[in-house]
DNA sequence: TGGTTTTACTAAATCGTCTTACTAAATCGT
DNA sequence: ACGATTTAGTAAGACGATTTAGTAAAACCA
């Protein structure tokens, strides 16, 4: 074996690496290395209007020195000092559902532009998690929270933005679907289609959408003169982020005898899941039976058959709410009214609709 | 609609809510309220063996008085005097392609069983924004380093602990697959079914286990008696973390003419991908070629066919790594020899791979 | 009774940064 | 030449918690 000679730093690029650095230097150690105080060494690194008055010279022996003895102001004593940490608390139900990791894709790319990070929490769709979670973010201090498809039923001392939320509380900015948009779309083509027999099935009660989804569905299908009977709509039941309830439910719609000849599901994830139990009853998508996701998930594309589906702009729905949330922060009284900022769904048409043949 | 009563605080449980809290209160404001010093109240309420002498009764009033005033230690002044964070940086190739996601859910189970949060950052596969993000996260003051499917070049004074890392670097532990099991599962899987042409779909440069994957295929098929020729290797390209890659990869092996019966994909991504060039080009799967994937993703399972697939514990991983890294946390000199931890996969059968027809 | 120990606390320093309120010397204006 | 201003800094908190090193009073021991 070699001698352990690895733990020296590697200065090949002049610069100190991370590896050498056993004890992280100060402010005070910048100061007393050029026999300055911490006073000024601080003034002039912040580009503080006070540095005014500090010749150029001595600017550039402190930055000098702060660069070669690789000098990185602590985090932490300064939020303290300054009240602010430039961190957000992210509350998801679930990390590998894909919605979540999408939007928060977009939330991510946002907050890091903007010098922050954040803290994810997921709550399983558990209420008392929620609660829990939300206490410990704020412990953490955190200066926002972003509740992504998460019910928010209280008020809060901090700003808040909820994204496909659908509470209105005061000082609580909603990122939402234009829904009557995205359930006229689908509700449209199909009808361009020729189906008038048309198969619900809604989401799980614990998800934020579930209601205005379906309310939005029936009324836009009223409005093409079609009625969706009580028979045919079904329900994801429990809590698996996978196509099981879709197909479950699926199961359960075509136990009450197949007469509907499209099916509008809650989402890509069940899309899928509905394929399945289609096909294991003999039924063939789209030929015998049209169906239409939501969402526009990665996976859509590539079924197969690829799913139409209504696309949601998860990743800029996942920014805007970062942007807002970062807006609301900066102007701090939390007087605001409850605002809602819409985003617009677009239809995506794949291969899992077509003509009715009856 | 019925009047706003929801914004006052709901006190229903006796504490105070959230909501109700304009101005946070300190140590030295339970101290005062009580007439007694801010030690004191330090002492009591973190249970210090300086309590002991405490009598019970003025250790009840300190708790009730904490408890009334809704008193939570601030973290911030807590981590700057302990040198404590209790926060770890997470580094992703991608919040949204699902591997990450998996294990993400794995990390955030242990870490908050232990009262750790973490901050993600995710770099796209660019080096630079490895070495960037990694120094911001540092900036931060995390106490250690995960990084999933990403390169670890440097040591570092921070404890890391790397999933699917092949680095071996002094003072980091590494959370590995058995690939030689999981190559000898999938080859074997393909012999039994009569395989001896087999194509392999290989992963991107940038991926941490493109290369072990390939070597211990090669080697696997070799111990079967089967040489898997150089032009039925094809490869993944670009940073498009959809089926989109392996669709490509497959077309350019067609063109290349069709003397395989079975294909080794790269994962469950690009085995969705590669079905898709196949069926266009009048191949079914598993009737003319067999495919196999790896990961077993959620869609695995509901696609069509349904994935064979090399099983990785995705979320197990997450979980290990998180352990791993708080162990090495506690013990803090990072003088622990390049560790690994090996994971065991499974073949789990599906439809995507049948018996040979000749 | 006088010294030691125990009880019940508190003062002050510290973590690292930023900021407010200075000071001493140099320069300016008239 | 003398007060006013500018230049070039510094000292002393404060942010909110923890910890070390005390200190008075009470209790104990012989």
């Amino acid at each position: 074996m070699p001698a352990k000679k690895e733990n020296k730093a590697r200065n090949s690029n002049g610069n100190l690496m991370e590896s050498s650095q056993p004890k992280n230097i100060s402010l005070k150690d910048v100061a007393a290395s050029l026999k300055l105080s911490p006073t000024t060494v601080s003034v002039v690194l912040n580009y503080s209007p006070l540095a005014d008055s500090i010749p150029q010279e001595t600017k550039d022996r402190i930055f000098e020195a702060a660069r070669s003895l690789n000098y990185r102001p602590n985090y932490i004593a300064r939020s303290l000092r300054n009240q602010r940490t430039h961190t957000i608390g992210v509350l998801i139900p679930e990390m590998s559902d894909g919605y979540s990791a999408a939007v928060l894709s977009g939330v991510e790319e946002k907050l890091l532009q903007e010098g922050y990070f954040y803290f994810v929490a997921s709550h399983h769709h558990r209420e008392e998690l929620i609660e829990k979670n939300t206490h410990f973010l704020v412990g953490r201090c955190v200066e926002g929270i972003l509740a992504i498809d998460t019910p928010i039923h209280q008020q809060s001392f901090l700003p808040i933005v909820s994204i496909s939320g659908h509470d209105h509380i005061k000082g609580l900015t909603n990122i939402v679907l234009n829904h009557e948009r995205a359930a006229q779309l689908a509700i449209e083509h199909l009808y361009q289609l020729g189906h008038r027999k048309i198969a619900v099935i809604k989401g799980q009660e614990f998800s934020s959408d579930t209601e205005v989804r379906l309310k939005t569905m029936l009324k836009a299908a009223l409005e093409f003169g079609i009625a969706i009977e009580d028979n045919w709509i079904t329900q994801l039941i429990g809590d698996d982020p996978s196509p099981e309830t879709g197909y479950l439910a699926t199961k359960e719609l075509l136990s009450r005898g197949k007469k509907f000849t499209a099916i509008l599901a809650f989402n890509d994830i069940s899309a899928i899941g509905a394929i399945r139990a289609l096909r294991e009853n003999g039924f063939e998508v789209p030929n015998n039976v049209s169906i239409i996701g939501f969402d526009d998930i990665i996976a859509a594309e590539f079924h197969y058959p690829a799913l139409t589906t209504i696309r949601q702009p998860l990743k800029k729905m996942g920014s805007l709410g970062a942007e807002h949330l970062l807006q609301n922060i900066q102007k701090n009284p939390v007087d605001t009214i409850s605002l809602e900022i819409t985003v617009e769904p677009d239809l995506i048409i794949r291969q899992s609709t077509a003509k009715v043949i009856e």
